[in-house]
RNA sequence: GGGUCGUUAGCUCAGUUGGUCAGAGCGCCUGGUUUACACCCAGGAGGUCCCCGGUUCAAGUCCGGGACGACCCACCA
């Protein structure tokens, strides 16, 4: 690129402003496809980014706008490095999230049973309140549904990708995707589907927690707990050994009882050393159960005795396996207690067992409770306690154990030898650059903890189907070890529509026919693929593909709070999938808390939206308060932050239209610096030059680091000092009233534009949109696209001038506006005699600037003079008049 | 119970390998209509670096113990 010598005078403007910067430089960028990746290219030029695609259902959180803010400085920068920077940013419309905001907004369910309508019209568009009761929504059919879904998403993506262009992340939208569209699941029915051929995936029927409203099985990395009142109660059981003497154990789920299979206590346990081996039958029930011995009961707990059902909990379900106990489920999918429980067999039991089919655990337990206490087994007192109970993280009731045939992708949680899959994958941790370095520990604690394989199935209806059909055998019944898989040029598929090859539709659910596997992929099954997705591993894999340039990313951005579920998860995939780490760098994020330190959140009520935020304070301002933000430490929401932000990008404006107005700065030859350097013979103007270069020395070490916050922390001081002294103190000369004359002003001009030109890049990561406005005022194409500096210029230009000049004329100009200060009298103000005294060495710098600093002083008569002090003082001043003040405009 | 991070000025936070490290900004106080900027400028006051031990010539900094706060995980009879 050219060189161009600054414009007149008349190119920058008089009043240079923020307003309106976002949306004029986005359509700039957007027109001149600043961002786009190159795909002539080769993997080493590359820097790659696998963003976590937002969740377009719903409001944009400000953590949003934090977290990308901070993955798009660390991008910019690594452009400017000369990267060829792949950078896309896809939606994450495919679940939950999604299904739910369509209901509320079009005010309508799904129901598979019915037939697909043409041409529908939901009755409603933009509700968006509590309409979501089942009974006002229009039960449709599971296409209808799933079209309304991909219109919402298109809607609430397009405003999404607004604020995020506003916001100015320098993303290419070109390579834009949804975890939900054709490609993604066509992707990810791929890479189950290779899955399953490796081994690694497998269905197998066991219990799993299962969420009763939505009536699906749920994951490990989606549960939470929650504190919710309980009670012990204490029931006795009978012996049955003739003595009908009884047995009290200690529950909080009495609703469990018709479902015990045994007793248990710890092998240790004297007091219940007699019983084990015999046999005891239940209250009300009256079925007989073994009493067993197994290390996992603790003798401490409860009466240290317990009742095991199928299934309570997560012990139930390990003694139920490790005691080799019978399944008694009294549960259903829909949360109410079945209608049959054959294995009662007094006809006492049976008919109170009927009196609780159908009625949910919470009113079983209540008429369980009623009925032990009339007959007397329910014995103490009931003992209220508080204590934590697994909740899946969207729903409102209690998780229930249900067995189940579900699918399951091998993710180390049942693969724990040494050397196994989840060494395997721990490794796979160490191996990645993590920044901050210590939040690998929560990747390794969180898959050390796993307690099974990743069940991946659900049983919901807006997702990506499983691409597998059932055998069915001649007696009707689906055989589930008949597993029909289509090729891998149809996906994707749906096979609740499509066909497996050698059948016809008319076979799909007829003897000797097949069945389609009803379920879907848990969202993180596609969303855990999205370095695959981006990098179009399913489309473009071959060496000269996208994908052999991209793959594996550079960088992974995204907060601490999804490190057991999304980091996990692609790592899993990419280890299964390419056996390699899908991203070399993991910067993690913070979150952002209220002012009462409370993590900012919906349901509680205090989330800030930004576009707000960045109305009022700009994008770079708000920009700024993510950047003063370091790699994973939470951060207060502070919009006094965004206050500073936005000041400093307003003086950016200012003081580039001041620097550039002193005149044209001689055209450096060689064209590596904004200014002819040769031109810079003055020492303070050499001193700045020099401080100058160990500050891009200083902020590129930092963001070689991706410490996008130290390189804002040391170029930020410098910009202030070279307004406050800098340009205080060389306005004068500038201008060419000054002894030096004309080289004078050439040398301050000089160093006034390249300081500018390196600082408008060394912040062009951060402040993207006002460090833009300038570049344009004076230089060619976009400071986004230009080198970052170097310092080795800088040094040459500053020809060995000890960067402590500037310190020491800064100290003695405080020293001198003390004067006025202290005074209290304008800053205009003559000194007409002044001594300073400064140290030895400070003296020769000051001698070196004085011309400057008495200009700046309005000094008439300055002696420099020698003292013991370290510090730069003044003595016998004599000050002049003031300047004569004009008279206010009223009173 | 296990793990991780934090505690420095009224507030938000920097303080690399122990030696100008007692810092910045905001806020506060006192001044200034200074032709780049009042969305400004100049000057100033403010701290037992959570506590207790230890190592060292020297400790916000390293080690041990503790307190408080935050988060992750586990426990749920």
């Amino acid at each position: 690129m050219t060189e161009t010598a600054p414009r007149p005078d008349s190119a920058l403007p008089d009043r240079p402003s923020l307003e309106g910067l976002e949306n004029k430089w986005d359509s700039v960028w957007s027109e001149q496809q600043l961002y786009a990746f190159d795909p002539d290219t080769t993997r080493d030029q590359v820097f790659s980014v696998d963003t976590p695609p937002p969740t377009a259902s719903g409001a944009l959180h400000v953590g949003h706008v934090f977290g990308y803010s901070q993955a798009d400085m660390i991008v910019r920068y690594q452009r400017m490095r000369g990267k060829n920077v792949f950078y896309p940013l896809g939606w994450d419309d495919n679940g939950l999230p999604t299904e739910r905001r369509a209901q509320n907004y079009f005010g309508v369910r799904c129901d598979p049973s019915l037939p697909y309508v043409e041409d529908f019209t939901p009755p409603q568009e933009g509700g968006d309140n509590k309409s979501s009761k089942t009974a006002n929504q229009l039960p449709i059919s599971r296409r209808n549904f799933i079209e309304l879904c991909e219109r919402l998403t298109a809607i609430d993506e397009k405003s999404f990708e607004e604020v995020f262009r506003t916001l100015g992340l320098s993303v290419d939208w070109n390579h834009s995707y949804q975890t939900i569209n054709a490609h993604s699941r066509a992707t990810s029915q791929r890479a189950f589907l290779e899955n399953l051929q490796a081994g690694q995936a497998y269905q197998s029927e066991a219990p799993t927690m299962w969420d009763v409203t939505y009536r699906t099985a749920v994951a490990q990395a989606e549960q939470e707990d929650r504190d919710r009142d309980g009670a012990y109660h204490q029931l006795g059981f009978t012996k049955t050994d003739g003595t009908g003497e009884s047995v009290v154990i200690a529950t909080t789920r009495p609703e469990l009882l018709p479902a015990c299979v045994a007793l248990v206590a710890h092998p240790d346990d004297e007091r219940y050393q007699d019983l084990f081996g015999s046999t005891v039958t239940s209250p009300l029930f009256g079925v007989e159960v073994p009493v067993m011995a197994h290390p996992l009961a603790q003798p401490d707990k409860g009466a240290g005795i317990a009742m095991i059902c199928t299934f309570g909990d997560a012990n139930d379900v390990t003694w139920w396996r490790e005691l080799e106990l019978p399944t008694r489920s009294v549960i259903g999918r829909d949360g109410r207690f079945l209608p049959e429980a054959p294995w009662i067999s007094t006809q006492e039991g049976q008919d109170r067992y009927a009196e609780l089919a159908g009625l949910t655990v919470f009113s079983a337990q209540k008429r369980v409770v009623e009925m032990a206490t009339e007959s007397g087994d329910l014995t103490g007192e009931i003992e209220k306690i508080s204590h934590p109970v697994k909740f899946y993280e969207n729903g409102d009731k209690p998780l229930e154990y249900v067995t189940s045939r579900q699918w399951y992708l091998t993710n180390g949680g049942r693969d724990q030898s040494t050397g196994g899959l989840r060494d395997a994958l721990i490794e796979r941790g160490r191996e990645l650059t993590w920044h901050p370095p210590y939040m690998e520990s929560r990747y390794r604690n969180w898959v050390e903890g796993l307690a099974g394989d990743w069940l991946i199935s659900r049983q919901r209806f807006f997702g990506v189907p499983f691409p597998i059909w059932y055998g069915v055998g001649a007696d009707g019944e689906t055989d589930h070890g008949t597993v029909l898989t289509p090729p891998v040029e149809s996906l994707p598929i749906d096979p609740t529509i499509d066909v497996p090859a050698g059948f016809t539709a008319d076979q799909r659910g007829v003897p000797g026919g097949f069945v389609a596997d009803p379920d879907i992929l848990d969202t993180w099954g596609t969303s855990s693929l999205t370095p695959q997705l981006a990098g179009g591993w399913n489309s473009d894999a071959g060496d000269d593909g996208l994908f052999g340039k991209v793959y594996p990313m550079d960088l992974r951005p995204q907060g601490h709070d999804i490190i057991r579920t999304w980091l996990f998860s692609t790592i899993v995939r990419s280890h299964l999938q390419q056996d390699s780490l899908p991203w070399k760098h993991a910067s993690i994020n913070g979150w952002i808390l209220d002012p009462d330190r409370k993590k900012m959140s919906k349901s509680k009520g205090n989330v800030v939206t930004p576009i707000g935020l960045l109305e009022q304070h700009g994008s770079d301002g708000v920009r700024y308060w993510a950047g003063r933000a370091r790699q994973g430490v939470d951060t207060a929401f502070d919009e006094g932050q965004m206050k500073i932000g936005r000041r400093l990008a307003i003086k950016i404006l200012n003081a580039s239209k001041f620097a550039l107005g002193f005149g044209a700065a001689p055209v450096d030859p060689a064209g590596r610096l904004a200014a002819d350097p040769a031109a810079v013979t003055d020492p303070l103007d050499r001193a700045l030059l020099a401080r100058l270069a160990q500050v891009v020395e200083q902020a590129t070490v930092a963001f070689d680091d991706m410490d996008y916050a130290r390189s804002l922390e040391v170029t930020e001081p410098f910009f202030w000092a070279f307004c406050d002294d800098y340009i205080e103190l060389v306005k004068e000369r500038a201008h060419g009233n000054s002894a030096s004359g004309e080289a004078g002003a050439a040398s301050a001009r000089a160093a006034l534009a390249i300081a500018l030109e390196v600082q408008l890049r060394l912040f062009a990561p951060v402040i993207v949109f006002a460090t833009e406005e300038v570049w344009s005022w004076w230089r060619g194409g976009s400071v986004h696209t230009q080198s970052w500096p170097q310092a080795a210029p800088l040094q040459d230009a500053a020809a060995g001038q000890d960067a402590a000049l500037l310190d020491s004329v800064a100290q003695a100009a405080i020293s001198v506006r003390r004067i006025k200060s202290d005074a209290k009298v304008s800053q205009k103000t003559p000194i007409l005699r002044v001594k300073v005294v400064a140290p030895q060495t400070a003296l020769a710098h000051l001698e070196a600037a004085a011309a400057d600093l008495t200009a700046l002083g309005r000094i008439d008569a300055l002696e420099l003079v020698s003292g013991e002090s370290d510090d730069i003082l003044t003595e016998d001043v004599e000050l002049g008049e003031p300047p004569v003040k004009k008279p206010r405009a009223t009173d």
